[in-house]
DNA sequence: GGACGGACCTACTTTTTGGTAAGCCCTGTT
DNA sequence: AACAGGGCTTACCAAAAAGTAGGTCCGTCC
């Protein structure tokens, strides 16, 4: 049992995903990992079923967990772009390593993603 | 979008992590990745706070995941062991980098797990 | 024969998470 | 002036996940 800022934990291996839990935080680790920077707009519309609520939810979330960093890039119209921090860097050696992993099980089942991707989206 | 036995996916990442959600799911891998096998109440001795409930519940999605197996090594008195199968196995590098990277942490913020985890459990 | 431990299961409640829909402020466009 | 974005927020509700508190069925040990 660790105790660390309220709440405890069992081993490192649960604090570590403790910064991902919930269904969208991956997804957007991932995204920014391959765009580097994308504005707000930009990430809810690849990511289709995210509501705004959840979007602005887990941005703000991870932000406070210095996943990702938000720059204000204009404010006269007001404009942001998110991009990776510190900690989301560090994860990328787990998107990596999931992608792969998805790509490879889709296949074993039958659905070739990586041809058919231009099906979706 | 992926659909994929009667749900759908946003990308391969996806997929890979819905074998892996809820809260125990990683925490048991671990353990069996450490232990190779395990029994039902060994499981439970070293995640404290789960219930029998979850436990046995994640056990049986994870069997059918193909994330462990599940073997009767004796009937009389009925004994089982658990350990990772295939599937579960595939998951050891992010075992592996989710721990080290919760050391660090950890580390980071003045938590030093391996010096003092003999003052845990 | 009674207590104990292993390996579960079940009904019920609570908590957490996620979804819906609407609205706000600002600016640029027509 | 009206509308279309962009970047959000909020109140309210539904669904899903997890916790609680029991119980069952063996079989071994004292």
């Amino acid at each position: 049992m660790i105790a660390f800022k309220g709440r405890t934990y069992t081993c490192p291996i649960d604090v570590t995903f403790s910064f991902i839990n919930g269904k969208w935080k991956v997804l957007i680790l991932s995204h920014l990992y391959r765009y580097k920077k994308r504005s707000y707009s930009e990430i809810r519309d690849n990511l289709p079923r995210i509501s705004e609520k959840m979007l602005s939810q887990q941005l703000k979330e991870m932000e406070a967990d210095e996943l990702i960093v938000k720059k204000t890039i204009s404010s006269k119209p007001y404009r942001v772009e998110y991009a990776l921090a510190k900690n989301g860097k560090a994860f990328s050696p787990i998107m990596e390593f999931a992608s792969k992993w998805g790509i490879r099980y889709l296949k074993a089942n039958g659905i070739d993603y990586l041809k058919d991707q231009e099906l979706y989206k």
